[in-house]
DNA sequence: GGGTACATGTAATCAGTTACATGATTTA
DNA sequence: TAAATCATGTAACTGATTACATGTACCC
């Protein structure tokens, strides 16, 4: 899944390695646009935005920042009363990390690791009728996807500017149409018997 | 990601339990469709169809057999000389759960979890000329992709009633279309600056 | 018969995930 | 002040991935 390998170098002592997937970034990147965060300020961001073609479990983000920390990516600290929450922020180091990862190209290709496609794919084991039924329903629930996204977006066109968030919620809707169209293509013009590859 | 939990009764002893996912169901399924498989038939013939949208290490398919085997899922014969390859085929309990399996509804979110995508929701962190740049690579990876899907469907379409394999490519392409028209849609009409949701 | 490509496995690691448990704050 | 919701964490598990190591068959 694409993981980055950082040495950190302390004053002292040998040099331990970091390593950085995804969830990393998504952290660094987040505190990068909206400031210092706790990981539930995280959490709400990555919900605004990203979530719409990418989720990151809650627990993650507890669990990362404090590992980005210990390598020196981020600085804590924690408030003194009432929740005591822990507040992290970017370092030198962690900006320098976030920004040679925004100048990198990404060439991961990228998969749509989708149940009812996989399903489709060995629907010929079934009746030709059940990969109807099975188009149909697949269809309805991106038609549905695609009306939440429909709605956000146009939720987010009420207040100019937002540009940024919105891509995402326009790539959610590319991707959702892309669905609906295949799907309707299967019902259509459904595939023929399995000839035994 | 979706895992289902099976009771496995033994005629004797407590019953055990299996975490049946994705990769469970592929090989279940694989099997089902081309018959009795070692680990590298099933690599193949995932290479052919389902890799298209969803590509399973290779060590994961020499992995999963043994664990659907002991539960019962798959019977294991071994080649008595040469390569003294493992055959599993579907026993009748197998073939059971891969056909509720397949008449089961599929509601799990898919997701696009793409690094390009990602990148470009922080773009506003660097400067509008690399988020064009960045742009401009993602369609150009995105266009050679489509290529070679089109190229794969091409030649399936010269064997009349490969449908079953090519609808599968079709989703490729139709998912790559959407990267392309998406990232085009980035060049042409950037997003303004991020206002700090 | 020597080299190369094909094929088969395994071991170790670890990120991601689920599930659980508790605490703080608000509101009715 | 009780209930509900919001928020914060942690523990444990395990499937997936990487990397390695060896073996077999084929071809020149």
């Amino acid at each position: 899944m694409t993981r980055d390998k950082l040495e950190i170098h302390h004053g002292d002592g040998p040099p331990t390695e970091i390593n950085l997937g995804p969830s990393s970034y998504v952290v660094l990147g987040m505190i990068g646009r909206i400031g210092p965060s706790t990981p539930y300020d995280l959490k709400q961001a990555v919900l605004k935005s990203v979530a719409f073609f990418w989720d990151f479990p809650q627990s993650q983000l507890y669990v990362e920042p404090p590992r980005l920390a210990e390598a020196g990516l981020l600085s804590e600290d924690r408030e003194e009363f009432g929740r005591r929450r822990r507040v992290f922020s970017l370092t030198e180091l962690g900006r320098t990390v976030l920004d040679e990862w925004l100048e990198a190209p990404s060439d991961t290709a990228t998969e749509a690791r989708d149940v009812g496609l996989l399903k489709l794919s060995f629907g010929a084991l079934t009746s030709p009728e059940r990969i109807l039924e099975h188009a149909r329903e697949q269809l309805k629930m991106h038609q549905d996807r695609l009306a939440v996204h429909n709605a956000t977006s146009q939720r987010l066109n009420e207040y100019p500017g937002l540009r940024p968030h919105q891509i995402t919620v326009s790539m959610g809707e590319r991707f959702e149409q892309a669905f609906i169209d295949f799907w309707n293509s299967v019902i259509e013009d459904p595939p023929v018997e399995d000839p035994t590859l």
